[in-house]
DNA sequence: GGCATACTCCGAACAGCGTTCGGAAGGGCG
DNA sequence: CGCCCTTCCGAACGCTGTTCGGAGTATGCC
């Protein structure tokens, strides 16, 4: 959670030392653990009273100041949501860093379907873990907001590092990753509009992916008959 | 534009007789006739802005009146929200109707897996010609809106048949019901999330539901090499 | 025909929203 | 100390959905 490279210094000349060089991040740095603060507020709204709900006065409220300060933090309310948009994706990324690594770690556990398996629950569970963040990030609900080129470098990487997966996997062809994202996106958001809090459509996740590893990788399903010789 | 059957012609009095007893309809069917008209405003409205973008004022000023005149046709903005639902459930029972019609009419074009392949496309269709329709009917949107009894019960009904239809060629289980709703918004959602207007996902609609007969109703997709003996 | 009634319609207003502006405080630097 | 830049906020603007009270009008009854 440290503020990224380009907000740092900004000061630059002066006669230098080593100490002296972050002595002006000082500001800074209780700025952006100000704009985090922000955030984190925002998801608590978010999560208790909707996506749309937010207020810019119940917000600045809840971080102890009144709705025109957060214009010194953020441009606007959507800068607000662009700033959650990236995090999320970021939590996203991570989670599926961990699971990258655990694969790497364990490979047996963690090849062929049973990675498709893995990578279909790690999904939906991400997604109806938090309903809110499911509608920022992967519907586009909010009116007119449109994610940063920055925000949204970080969701084309974690697809493409999605992808990139597939491919190791020997699923290469675009149009069964589009049917995947298709029914695992499918598969939460039947869940959360139509169940939420239950289990309906997320207790199909296994069904989804054998149905799409028998048609789209059938390669990845035959060890089962090879372990009965 | 036409009115509904049951408000009929407002003519005439006379002496009594059978006009007499559709003499109180005329005030309800004008009512009726400017309900219909604020709603399809609406439509418009939400097709060119948005459909949280709709605003009582603008609504207003497009059927001519100004914003407090609303508040004699529809109890709160979610009421009129409300209207469409119904409306565009009834639209798409509509569609589901034809269908079935055209099934009945010629068994040998709409049978086995051709039915799936007809009723996935009308549905995406269905849904991207009109996003706002579809955020509206199958995404839950708007912050605090519930659809009546009443249209809820339109939703339930078109869904039903679609389940008994489902029953009639053979996919019994609930768990396949939900299974190829989930494809089916997915491909939909991701489509007009992602790719407004072109076919990226759309494009994939026979895949989807050849992979989904085969790991669903493969009962239905034994004729292809009937047909090479 | 005349009167009472009900329905439509709207101007004004209220509370809430995101946002802007101007000025009042506060901490860091010469 | 004085300067400056940042932070903070009260007030206000234009927008939103909604309520209220009072006009104007078409309807139903005598």
């Amino acid at each position: 959670m440290s503020a990224p490279a380009s907000t740092a210094t900004t000061r630059v000349v002066t006669t230098a030392s080593a100490a002296e060089a972050d002595r002006p991040d000082r500001r800074a740095a209780r700025r952006q653990a100000t704009r985090d603060e922000i955030v984190a507020a925002a998801w608590e709204l978010v999560r208790e009273k909707g996506l749309a709900g937010l207020s810019l006065r119940d917000l600045a409220a809840r971080v102890g100041l009144k709705a025109p300060s957060l214009y010194s933090y953020f441009d606007s309310k959507h800068a607000i949501y662009d700033a959650m948009f990236m995090e999320g994706y970021l939590a996203f990324e991570a989670g599926w860093e961990r699971l990258a690594a655990e694969a790497t770690e364990d490979p047996a556990a963690l090849e062929g379907i049973d990675l498709l398996r893995t990578m279909a629950t790690r999904y939906v569970e991400f997604c109806t873990d938090d309903p809110a963040r499911f509608q920022l990030l992967f519907q586009r609900t909010i009116p007119d907001f449109e994610p940063s080129p920055e925000s949204y470098a970080v969701a084309e990487r974690v697809l493409a590092a999605a992808a990139e997966r597939f491919g190791a996997i020997g699923i290469t062809d675009p149009g069964s990753v589009d049917l995947w994202t298709a029914l695992l996106s499918g598969l939460a958001s039947q869940q959360i509009a139509n169940d939420p809090g239950g289990d309906r459509w997320s207790r199909r996740i296994d069904e989804a992916v054998e149905m799409f590893a028998a048609a789209r990788a059938p390669h990845l399903i035959t060890t089962i008959t090879r372990s009965q010789p």
